[in-house]
DNA sequence: CCTCCACTGGAAGATCGGGAAG
DNA sequence: CTTCCCGATCTTCCAGTGGAGG
């Protein structure tokens, strides 16, 4: 029944984007002074996930591309590139392919500086989950190379200034956000239809089946077109050419759970054995959570570093971190409500 | 009110591994 | 080969926070 699998992919992106218009225009005109060789305001793109930040941006970034021929659109995702220095890295390799620069023993400086040098064309850098770089000053020095421009993209603009120090905050307020809001069921609809369209056979679905998807996903494009493809491989895998409500309510809670495996899946033994401590006991205080960690793997490292493991597999949404100081509760982000 | 103490998280320094330079 | 230098990771140290209990 699925004709074509790409367009279910998390990180496809359509050649033609629907209900999000006003976002486009705003980021197109924002980024409009590259076209006559001046140097745009950064842009700011936030709201909660799955409502189409990643994919406004990269569309958005694409039709500049195609009107004015020589720019650079390098797409960083701070959540994997976390540090200042991947970060760099990852820009620097999508611009020249990075071909002399060995992964260690080439400074951080040095990387800035080769970007200040790169002149062969604009550059408009897009930072994504820019709230999970963990050292922001990263920011300033891109701030201040000339001929690049960049696009934020973050869950919580709090979160990201909150961080900030002054000379960063008051380089952003000539930044123009924009902000995403969750979609509208019917909205979700329309783009599941879409998805369906291209990637499925014409006569496998029904829009009523793609609309319990959509009500189920609560505004989420990304978790809706998740389920449509985890429905669509239970068919498969069940032989059915139809969609039916089964597939469907199969797929919800695998959906969810490719997420989360995905994020376990990247951790390391401690951290999955901290993971696992949680999850077993749903909720638990920390010292109880360092002893039991302690007794579970063989050489067990310091107690601050496990509460540096802690932070990032919260920063995973693996788990939540609830009160603080001695109030502080560790919780299995699932069951968590 | 005050003191205790479980807990957090910043800062600085040690150590590791890998590539480059000599 | 050794030495040097880098980022990444982990440890050591510690000031700060706020709830519990005198």
């Amino acid at each position: 029944m699925i004709t074509d699998a790409r367009p279910l992919a998390p990180e496809f992106v359509p050649s033609d984007v629907v209900h999000r218009d006003a976002e486009v225009n705003t980021l197109s005109a924002n980024l409009r002074p590259i076209i006559r060789g001046e140097q745009p305001n950064p842009s700011l793109l936030v709201g909660p996930s799955g409502t189409g930040k990643t994919c406004i941006a990269r569309y958005t970034v694409d039709k500049l591309r195609e009107e004015a021929l020589d720019v650079e659109t390098p797409y960083v995702n701070c959540w994997e590139d976390y540090s200042p220095y991947r970060t760099l890295y990852r820009i620097l390799d999508e611009l020249t392919r990075a071909v002399d620069i060995h992964r260690t023993s080439t400074p951080q400086d040095e990387l800035v500086e080769r970007l200040r040098e790169y002149d062969e064309a604009p550059v408009v850098v897009i930072l994504d989950e820019v709230d999970q770089l963990e050292d922001k000053d990263l920011l300033y020095d891109l701030f201040r190379v000339t001929g690049l421009s960049m696009v934020l993209i973050a869950n919580r603009e709090e979160a990201l200034y909150g961080e900030l120090e002054d000379r960063l905050q008051s380089r952003l307020q000539t930044a123009s956000s924009i902000r995403f809001d969750p979609y509208p069921t019917q909205e979700l609809v329309n783009i599941l239809t879409d998805r369906a369209r291209w990637s499925l056979r014409e006569d496998a679905y029904e829009e009523s089946q793609l609309r319990r998807i959509a009500e189920s996903a609560a505004g989420d494009a990304r978790v809706a077109i998740m389920t449509l493809r985890e429905a669509a491989r239970y068919c498969r895998r069940e032989g059915l050419t139809q969609l039916t409500s089964t597939a469907v309510d199969h797929a919800l809670p695998e959906a969810k759970a490719e997420i989360r495996q995905k994020n376990v899946e990247r951790l390391t033994e401690d951290q999955q054995a901290l993971y696992e401590i949680v999850q077993e006991a749903g909720e638990i205080r920390p010292a109880a959570l360092y002893e039991a960690y302690q007794n579970r793997v063989d050489d067990p490292k310091t107690d601050r570093t496990v509460r540096n493991y802690l932070e990032k597999m919260e920063r995973y949404n693996l788990i939540c971190a609830r009160g603080e100081n001695r109030g502080r509760t560790y919780v299995d982000a699932q069951t968590e409500h």
